[in-house]
RNA sequence: GCGAGGGUGGCGGAACUGGCAUACGCGCCGGACUUAGGAUCCGGUGGGGAAACCCGUGCGGGUUCGACUCCCGCCUCUCGCACCA
């Protein structure tokens, strides 16, 4: 054993050790439980940061602590190398993404293993790995045939820096998640995923999975599911015409004083007046303008419309009513038009009032009496609109209901009229997945004048697949300008026709990089086969994730795409399970010195290497996993890191100094305090580390190991502990339990070792310090044979000599004995 | 506005289903060893008070023998969504 802790030497030299013996390969203990363990996939950049090491810490004590639990621990690792920033990278420094990207993932992968993490190597993938990409190519003609993928002229976000379209994901406040540039709009024909259709699984899915509330919540508000009626408002005068709006408040339709339909609704230009056509064509130029500046999604501004001369009659009061347009309603939401309940809906009101717009209504408070316009009216007193249920009046047949049964009996009765029928929308919307980028998966798809002249697209055959990038000149085709730079790749865009054999052009627009890691998990488990993306024993094995961590910020693009392609692989047959993931473990972020997010911009950033560097991968992954709880933000202390490594120390020379005393001795012994102490403390961690609770797993270790420095009784006591507290501490700081382990000439693999079990017989006490309360308040501590009796405890107790000071000359009303933790005397006065 | 999660010493944070608030670590104070110590070790450390004691978990109420924990009403912070009809 050296003579002092050296992270620099001891870390090498296990981390070579666990590399040659492949202990961390899955798989090899069939007839054990498996146990899938999964950090999302890092982008390959050259280095890992804080945030990664993070995330790796937290895997890699699950993986370590499964293992000696005796799982079959998968605990894979791959990477996420397609997409923009190696290409922009590949724009500015004209050096190829293909030439940087491997260089980069052996850099980082350096640092995963200097960090200690226990990865099973041998299934490791890139995404950007035509053996990878073209089952990508092969799940989009799959979903091509059956109608999951389809292409369709969009209007979509376009970002002008990075020159691509970007998912509605991708946009946050109308500018690129990426670069930050404002996002336009375009209208360009995409490719696109149909997971609207999976809408109503995927927000069903969510309450079978064991997910933070939080993510949950983001997902069902992102996918937005809207139980409503669709119902028609005939036009005066155009017979067969009618502007048909979506609601979820039936209930309310006799307060609509007019429908407000988007200003590019097609029926408005149709229907307006001749004379106020023009008017409105500017109006709607101007809300297109003015969501171009604001963004999509963003607050919007002020609340504009215009009178479009349209008129059309109420299908339930019968009267006539004015159509407006307004810049509040979206066209692409619902029907694109709405009935306006200025009394019932906030946002409708304030537009009434601006506009003079009449205001009925017909919702009153289940509280209130009158069932008058007036009484109704001293709402209005209140400038705003009475949103809530309640019950109907002026509203025919309909008054006197609450408001839940009216939505259902009007919708009934529009129903049977035939003028309205039960609808539903979803926030949600189709993935677009076409991006005009170079580095990233082909579409498999080939456009041919001859046989497909509306170019809708003619598959790839699977027997051409995969359809592989081009080398390209950077220079020439890295432009950042113009076409997607595959276009400009003659040799590889010009083919035949593999109906017609005539000539014909490649698709040129690749996959959303969200594509490669909708289903990275699942290859994993059987990345090089060539037949199929991976096999069906395989997924029945190892699938689902049992525990997947990763950052918050995926809670709606990948953490939905993933389980959107992970139903559509049920449906193919690959799989027998809808959610890829059991668990979620979404960790905090990591600040820096200055109280903020490490970034680059900042300036705020500490590399993992420069602490492992310094004070060894033990202490950066201690630090990392105690700073705070695995859900909460942390932030970064030096001191904080310093004081790890000071408690790797003390270990380290708790077991040195111990060492001539109990290298003979026999774990085991007396059953004294320290040996009680020991095995409870198996059981505290056991427990912490099923919670996750890493934070305080290390506290509990702190504990033991400053009572076993204090420790001066037997030998084989001693010795037990110290094995104990370093198995203990193994899955946290592997290299230096692994020292440890064999400098008490432990035996055996120690990283496959059985986790310790706690002899019942030592984690019970005999005798208890109980506290002593009188009227609540803490007056003594007494101690009390585990055998006592309640009378016993509550006479022990009375008769302590503080306690029976506050006591004398009281009469005790009652007594509250709680076994093992205290007595509570009421006294009276 | 809607949704989720927070507010506990000087700091990061503990406290299981209501039962000894502040575990563990950092920092700070004092001491030991030392030429020296930013190494290591020992002791102390919520506030007030000489003490007995009193007060203390964002604020105000409530339930209870007993509340950081449960209930009601607020304040405040962070994150996400935001004209979705």
């Amino acid at each position: 054993m050296q003579e002092k802790y050296d992270p620099k030497s001891i870390e090498p030299r296990w981390q070579e050790h666990w590399a040659k013996r492949d202990l961390f390969r899955a798989g090899n203990r069939r007839d054990a439980p498996k146990k899938y363990v999964l950090a999302m996939l890092p982008y390959p950049s050259g280095e890992m940061h804080m945030g990664h090491a993070r995330v790796y810490s937290i895997t890699d004590v699950l993986a370590r602590y499964s293992r000696k639990r005796g799982f079959d621990v998968f605990h894979p690792f791959g990477w996420d190398s397609f997409g923009l920033p190696a290409e922009n990278a590949a724009i500015k420094e004209g050096v190829h993404p293909a030439v940087r990207t491997p260089k980069n993932i052996a850099s980082f992968k350096a640092d995963v293993i200097s960090l200690g993490i226990s990865v099973d190597w041998s299934t490791e993938i890139s995404t950007s790995d035509p053996e990878y990409y073209r089952w990508n190519q092969w799940f989009f003609l799959r979903m091509l045939e059956r109608g999951l993928c389809y292409r369709r002229r969009a209007r979509v976000n376009f970002c002008p820096s990075c020159n691509t379209v970007l998912a509605n994901e991708q946009v946050e406040e109308g500018k690129c998640w990426r670069c930050g540039s404002t996002v336009i709009e375009r209208e360009i024909p995409e490719w696109a995923f149909r997971i609207t259709a999976y809408a109503d699984r995927l927000l069903e899915g969510l309450n079978k999975i064991d997910w933070p509330e939080r993510v949950v919540a983001m997902q069902r508000n992102w996918i937005g599911r809207s139980d409503g009626l669709e119902i028609d408002f005939a036009v005066s005068g155009r017979k067969g015409k009618a502007f048909r709006v979506f609601t979820t408040r039936a209930d309310t339709i006799h307060g609509a004083t007019y429908v407000a339909a988007a200003p590019d609704h097609p029926l408005v230009m149709e229907l307006a007046p001749e004379e106020k056509k023009a008017e409105i064509a500017a109006f709607a130029e101007k809300v297109r303008r003015a969501a171009k500046e604001v963004g999509e999604g963003a607050q919007a501004a002020e609340k504009e419309g215009l009178d479009t001369g349209i008129r059309v009659r109420n299908p339930f009061t019968k009267k006539q009513i004015p159509v407006w347009v307004a810049n509040f309603v979206l066209s692409g939401y619902g029907t694109g038009a709405v009935m306006s309940v200025p009394a019932h809906d906030q946002r409708d009101y304030e537009f009434a009032v601006k506009y003079g717009l009449p205001i009925e209504w017909v919702i009153r408070p289940a509280d209130e009496d009158e069932v008058t316009q007036a009484a109704a009216r001293k709402l209005a007193e209140q400038n705003k609109a009475f949103t809530e249920y309640g019950f109907l009046f002026d509203s025919g047949e309909f008054s006197g209901m609450p408001s839940e049964q009216a939505r259902l009996a009007i919708a009934a009765e529009a129903q049977r009229r035939g003028i309205g029928r039960p609808a539903v929308n979803y926030h949600l919307r189709d993935w677009g997945v076409s991006r005009q980028r170079y580095w990233g998966t082909p579409i498999p798809i080939i456009y041919c004048d001859r046989c497909d002249p509306d170019h809708r697209g003619i598959p790839v055959p699977d027997r051409d697949l995969p359809v592989v990038l081009p080398d390209i000149d950077v220079k020439e085709v890295l432009t950042g300008k113009g076409e997607p730079p595959l276009a400009k790749v003659a040799s590889w865009v010009n083919i035949k026709c593999p109906n017609c054999g005539g000539p014909a052009r490649r698709e040129a627009e690749t996959m959303d990089t969200f594509v490669d890691s909708s289903w990275y998990f699942a290859r994993y488990l059987d990345p090089h086969n060539d037949r199929e993306p991976f096999s069906r024993a395989q997924a029945d094995r190892f699938l689902p994730i049992d525990v997947y961590v990763g950052g918050p910020e995926h809670a709606v693009l990948h953490l939905l795409y993933f389980r959107f392609w992970t139903m559509m692989m049920e449906e193919l047959g690959l799989c027998g399970i809808s959610e890829p993931a059991q668990k979620l473990v979404t960790q905090g972020i990591v600040k820096g010195r200055d109280g903020e997010k490490m970034s680059k911009s900042k300036g705020n950033v500490v590399p993992p290497r420069e602490i492992i560097e310094r004070y060894g991968a033990d202490t950066a992954r201690l630090f990392i996993l105690f700073a705070a709880p695995a859900e909460k933000d942390m932030d970064w202390s030096d001191e904080q890191v310093e004081g790890q490594h000071r408690f790797l120390g003390r270990v380290f020379r708790l077991v040195q100094g111990a060492l001539p005393k109990v290298r003979d001795a026999r774990a085991g012994g007396p059953p004294d305090e320290l040996r009680r102490r020991t095995h409870k403390t198996i059981l505290r961690v056991t427990q912490q580390l099923e919670r996750l609770q890493f934070n305080t797993a290390i506290s509990s270790l702190m504990e033991l190991s400053n009572a076993a420095a204090d420790y001066q009784g037997d030998p084989g006591v001693l010795r037990e502990c110290l094995e104990i507290l370093v198995q203990l501490l193994s899955p946290m700081a592997p290299h230096i339990a692994e020292e440890l382990w064999e400098a008490l000439g432990g035996k055996g693999e120690f990283s496959l070792l059985q986790w310790p079990q706690a002899d019942p017989a030592l984690v019970v006490d005999d005798a208890y310090s109980i506290a002593v309360q009188v009227n609540g308040k803490l007056r003594g501590e007494v101690q009390v044979a585990a055998t006592a009796g309640e009378a016993e405890i509550r006479e022990i107790a009375a008769q302590d000599p503080k306690v029976a000071g506050w006591l004398h000359g009281k009469t005790v009303k009652k007594v509250v004995v709680v076994p093992r933790r205290l007595v509570n005397f009421v006294i009276a006065g």
